[in-house]
DNA sequence: CAACATTCAATGTATAGACATATATTTGCA
DNA sequence: TGCAAATATATGTCTATACATTGAATGTTG
């Protein structure tokens, strides 16, 4: 569906860079929605589950909080709040670095390894399967123009 | 910046698909942080004025709440609170609709309307030429491929 | 027309983002 | 060494999304 259709929108917009900003926000909500009822069912929002895979492609090198907030998709989001939750769901650790005390490492734990594989299929191979209207041609083209675009 | 450096992926992606989906909401969050600066002189968040923006492109037509979230870009966000809020700064009324008294009728307020004015220029121009870093055409080709994502 | 279903809006509760501020620790340098 | 600046994290407060539920008004149908 057309984003004008989509929103309803019957005037046209200013201009297609116009539509395009409009665009980007509401794709990037349906996605929001889309991912959020894929991982309802294993307990964790999308934030939390963006955070428990950047701990794993840490390796064995665990990550401090600058760490997670360098690396998160939403950076201004609250990497102490959301890795307290996940704590307490025993996803991940949190250590005291004996190197700098203001640091905190912060590792997964075998049960948050579990649970990404549990995601795996849904959040791996059926997004590709349901939602890829994409071909990598096309991914390709999208990832280049948004890349142009924050300039 | 590529997508990778900036959220310092060493790894490369499964897909171009999947690198999609992140730059997506690497892209929409950008650009949201974009705009909340923007508007925050104006004391309104980017939900808000959108909802601003749906009622002036009503004209002299009222929207009713069921109107407003069909419109906005996140249809999940909570329409009644944001015109609470909005009413609360004499940005909007809100009438009981007299043909169907479950119905309310919202209109924006000649106060609203100057708001979307004096934003006008920084939102309108100066996006243009402080982010418009897509042509016209490759505007065009990035709504065609969100579009098409959707499905 | 009465009973039931549907629609529209509001609200309760959980999660998260935006931003300022607080607190502890470390660094740097006079 | 001592003290100010910088750094790492946590927290307070406001705003907003996700979703279930409530309650009033209206539609529908036997």
């Amino acid at each position: 569906m057309r984003i004008e259709e989509a929103i309803k929108q019957n005037k046209p917009f200013s201009s297609e860079f116009q539509k395009a900003i409009v665009n980007l926000v509401y794709t990037a909500s349906w996605w929001n929605q889309v991912a959020t009822r894929l991982l309802r069912p294993f307990g964790i929002s999308q934030e939390q589950y963006n955070i428990l895979r950047i701990l794993r492609g840490m390796g064995d090198q665990p990550a401090t909080i600058k760490t997670l907030t360098e690396r998160m998709l939403d950076n201004n989001s609250n990497a102490s709040r959301l890795v307290e939750k996940l704590k307490k769901k025993a996803l991940v650790e949190r250590l005291e670095c004996p190197m700098d005390r203001r640091r905190v490492d912060i590792t997964i734990t075998a049960k948050g390894l579990q649970l990404l594989d549990e995601t795996a299929s849904i959040m791996d191979g059926n997004i590709h399967s349901n939602f890829a209207h994409l071909t990598e041609e096309e991914s390709l083209q999208l990832n280049e123009l948004l890349d142009k675009m924050r300039g």
